[in-house]
DNA sequence: CAAACCTGTATTTTTTATAATACAGATACG
DNA sequence: CGTATCTGTATTATAAAAAATACAGGTTTG
């Protein structure tokens, strides 16, 4: 007696399978600490009576979490939670925004993954306060850090501002830098931070399974009369891409406030 | 003949359904612009020869997609990119901290999940510098946006900060103030923005499935000993919950940077 | 109005996921 | 050393998802 259908939640729209409910569940309590994070976890008999599926179930879980590197099994002794393999990560600054590495000695490469002319999507357009039909260059691009990719980014470009420079240039330079060599002067940026789920086309760009998480971040880069010159649409991969900020609280009495720091230091960071 | 059985994804790790696969595609499809947000979607005969799949299972999509508001379905007519239908939205400045409102004359309200005091989590007495065996409070509470759960937060404070205000206190103050009041001198803050899976618990309390991404924001507020006073790990509906923020050019030469506005206009705002 | 096209629905078959159970080999402990 | 416990693996039965097909009824268009 393994199961226990019980059966709480309500099934009519597209729900992964029970084996990934579990995959999650156990991923929760992982990172939320409940399991202990050095060592022990409940024996597998025991965890698919207690999470209430087949053991082979459980299993199938379990050998998600293990190809992420996250537990570490060994026959016959228990499965241990393992401590986290430090990925190499990069960071974003919340003042700037613009993403910096956390330790130096990593080095960061971009792939072109496509590029074309073509009307932008409605809602890009009207971000950018541009007509729906003005041509526009659609770049997408990866970004890999010391080989293992990060970053799935879509940028939206003005025909007349994107003809000032190559293809090929794309490729290596920040389009910040383009943008700014080919005399748009740039005034403002708006940008949003969110999260979606992956889908098929930049799972496989970024090394993961479809339906994983992301961070997303929409930026609009105007110049002086708040016409777009740029749209960013970026994916992140959340376990090598943190946003992060380090706040003060200054001033006095009902002028007390928080203020965000320039350079804080990174080892002092949440999480 | 519906299916073309290429499959081209590595099948080892637990994956959601082959609906759920679908029902992200085009989701993807539809925030990107992929499919024309005013009208028109291929016909479901052609959708499942494109995506591979049975008509059953692009419907069931379908239903995902409809069930959510996205989609506008008329029977013997096609089935259409609705416009997206305003939620109530909160947004966090990230220089004050403080969630504002995108629009006034909404509500918002809390509900205390669970509370009780224990050991905290190892990596959160880590990021707080207290001892992992130290007492702390735990608090889960939910914030409703005109009655709609937006955010899931769970607090940890040291438990001689916490004896200061009543399990009641919890449920109307923001803990910030009952912080304060406590005569802790809060000085500094650390913070993290990523993203997540929904498992099963939070699922249930913010209205979503099982897998459905959420926007995570992990926060210690430190005294100026710089020990830690309050660790925040908070959930956001992406959907209901926008980090935002704009940043502005400023300085000349070298010297020109980016810089964060105090108090942008809302509508500027991109996406 | 009629033809073409679309969504809604139902049925059957096939495939896949899950459950239940048993057993072999590895490990830890007294 | 021997027992208890755990992971690894295999087998069979059951439940669920997906595919293939057919048809009813609404919509659009000429």
């Amino acid at each position: 007696m393994c199961a226990k259908p019980v059966d709480t939640a309500a099934k009519s729209l597209p729900e992964g399978g029970k084996a990934r409910r579990v995959y999650l569940q156990l991923l929760d309590g992982i990172t939320r600490g409940t399991y202990p994070v050095g060592a022990a976890l409940p024996a597998e008999q025991r965890l698919c009576v207690e999470l209430g599926v087949s053991r082979v179930t459980l299993r199938r879980a379990l050998d998600g979490l293990e190809a992420e590197g996250l537990i570490d099994r060994r026959t016959g002794a228990g499965t241990r939670v393992r401590t986290p393999q430090q990925k190499p990560k990069m960071s974003a600054d919340f003042s700037t925004l613009m993403p910096q590495l956390v330790h130096m000695g990593h080095e960061t490469t971009a792939r072109l993954l496509s590029f074309s002319y073509g009307v932008p999507p409605a809602a890009v357009a009207n971000a950018m306060r541009i007509s729906p039909t003005a041509l526009v260059q659609t770049a997408t691009r990866l970004r890999l850090i010391d080989g293992q990719p990060f970053s799935h980014l879509t940028t939206y470009v003005p025909e007349h501002i994107a003809r000032n420079y190559s293809e090929s240039e794309l490729a290596t330079s920040p389009l910040f830098r383009l943008l700014e060599r080919s005399g748009v002067e740039v005034e403002t940026a708006d940008q949003s931070v969110s999260a979606t789920l992956a889908g098929p086309e930049v799972a496989g760009h970024l090394g993961l399974s479809v339906g994983a998480p992301l961070l997303t971040l929409n930026r609009v880069v105007r110049d002086a009369e708040g016409r777009g010159v740029e749209y960013l649409a970026a994916l992140y991969r959340p376990d090598m891409f943190k946003l992060q900020m380090t706040l003060s609280r200054v001033g006095a009495g009902d002028a007390r406030h928080w203020e965000p720091v320039v350079n804080p230091t990174r080892a002092e960071a949440a999480e």
